[in-house]
DNA sequence: TTAATAGTGTCTATGAGACATTATTCT
DNA sequence: AGAATAATGTCTCATAGACACTATTAA
């Protein structure tokens, strides 16, 4: 608390005259942007007429069109103005970039570190965004600009665990893939984390090994918005947001799925979304096996 | 994406040539600062010889001296300097405040509405630290500073839910009471969230009712931070960032429970943490009853 | 008929809540 | 002796995992 307060008597005025006086001061201010990273469901290739399409976890992505990072493929962002709040600023963004208002918006991590845009010094705040695919549809291909769906994978490439007397060091290199519609565009990059439990204190640290064709420090925040979609999966209801308004639950099975990673039991996972969703009575058109009841979200489910 | 990007010819220059020649503008930034929310358990009052004395959350609270919220008490921070990161300035924050380093360090949300700052526009990355209050014996109160320990509590005043056909408002209010050692200062705040579930859209909202002696937005950072910590200490290990090297159970248990808000039964909580610690050997010197094992975490203990 | 998915029933292991019981200490 | 906490045992209930089984469709 030091910068600005540089009024004459900073105690014997009144309030009011103190703010009419202040002076913000012309030091240096880093920038501050928003990042976003907006989320949907895609079905994939359906690979026979029985079997059903699985989906996929699409991210939006934008083409760089100018220095740094030329040609690389970047978060949708930008600066926040000086008369909108962190909030707005990302509502916006995603208004213009995917037409979309009334989404399901989630502050995720603000990014500081000083080296992570080699032109000024910019702190990135970043929010991600869950839309459901069958609303995008309509949006229709963003008109010619430079933005992109990719499909999201994570593949785990080594895990080391060295234990010792007062602690643990576990170290995973993981793989990122983001891959367009056409395969024209594969991105990459390896993500190395180390967790060190040591006596009582837990240090963790996220590195960035190998980036192909992603811009700035953007794939350690694709991670991290990966990391949060996982975990919340588990603990709140966020994954309706990916869903259509009716769904089966075979679909939202594989959406835990694609999301967590793991394969699921179906009769455990029917009990567990019994209190969820509720029938709409409708059934989804099948093809080759026994069509599924059509659920949509229970309004009045409980909050755990 | 515009802002400063307006080298002559953005595409046809090489990177390096674009970032010699890269020009930040002038446009108004705003000033960003840490807000730091120091947490540690302090030991409360003893009835009588025979019983426990009642652990207590405490928060680091400073009091200001100038303009404005002059005399109230607010979060220790400072702004970021344009050379050092996010973390390294709450990190520095920390150091100056309560002369500790190596400290549970986690970024809590970044604040950045437009008048949260009479002044100038600010936005505000917030970190919470959680400190073992027996180190901070060591440290003895802050050389007369404006430095204090609050005692922190929560109630719940009201609780209204109302159910309509596509979902429901849960809205409730609860007070922040914090209260420092000698009693001297009481500040509180009514803090009311609603919650909004209509079909799949959920949208929350938080709001400061009546504040009284906590400055800026402050009281809002800490209800935040309150309900990160009461989340986070079901899946995560971090209530041991709280706890001294060695331990009793029934002590581990009662930092849970004023936490948590809840009350545990011991049988339950033992096994639970069975996996979580180990004995000692040692045994901690009681009165009046009879003496209970200390404990250590379990360096080798599993994530969840 | 068959391949594929939809949906249910049941057994078991696990863990939490509830409560009772025994152990130990200092005044 | 008595008050207070420490620590363990056991019963019950809810839930998750595993797996088997039935239902239904389009080609």
């Amino acid at each position: 608390m030091s910068h600005g307060d540089k009024a004459l008597d900073p105690v014997n005025i009144s309030e009011e005259e103190f703010l009419k006086t202040y002076d913000a001061g012309d030091y240096e201010r880093p920038s501050v942007t928003v990042d976003m990273l907006v989320f949907t469901i895609r079905s994939g290739e359906q690979e026979n007429y029985r079997k059903l399409a699985e989906p996929e976890l699409g991210l939006l992505l934008i083409r760089r069109g100018g220095h740094p990072y030329l040609g690389q493929w970047a978060l949708p962002g930008g600066f926040v103005s000086i008369d909108e709040s962190l909030e707005d600023a990302a509502r916006r963004e995603l208004q213009t970039e995917t037409g979309l208002d009334d989404i399901y918006l989630e502050q995720l991590y603000t990014w500081g570190d000083v080296g992570r845009d080699p032109r000024t010094r910019v702190i990135s705040c970043s929010y991600m965004a869950l839309v459901d695919s069958s609303e995008l549809e309509l949006q229709a291909g963003d008109d010619a600009s430079d933005a992109s769906w990719f499909r999201v994978e994570q593949k785990l490439i080594e895990e080391k665990r060295h234990i010792h007397e007062r602690g643990r060091v576990t170290e995973r290199r993981l793989q990122l893939i983001l891959s367009n519609e056409d395969e024209t565009e594969q991105l990459s990059a390896i993500v190395e984390t180390k967790e060190k439990v040591e006596g009582r204190v837990r240090s963790g640290s996220v590195e960035l090994l190998d980036v192909q064709g992603i811009a700035f420090d953007h794939a350690k925040i694709i991670h991290y918005a990966l990391e949060r979609l996982r975990s919340k999966i588990e603990y709140t209801d966020i994954v309706f947001n990916l869903m259509p308004e009716k769904f089966t639950l075979t679909a939202l099975q594989k959406v835990y799925e694609i999301i967590s990673g793991k394969k699921l039991l179906a009769a455990a996972f029917r009990r567990k979304m019994a209190d969820w969703v509720i029938e709409t009575g409708e059934y989804a058109s099948s093809a080759g096996h026994r069509p599924s009841r059509l659920y949509r979200l229970n309004p009045d489910r409980e909050t755990l």
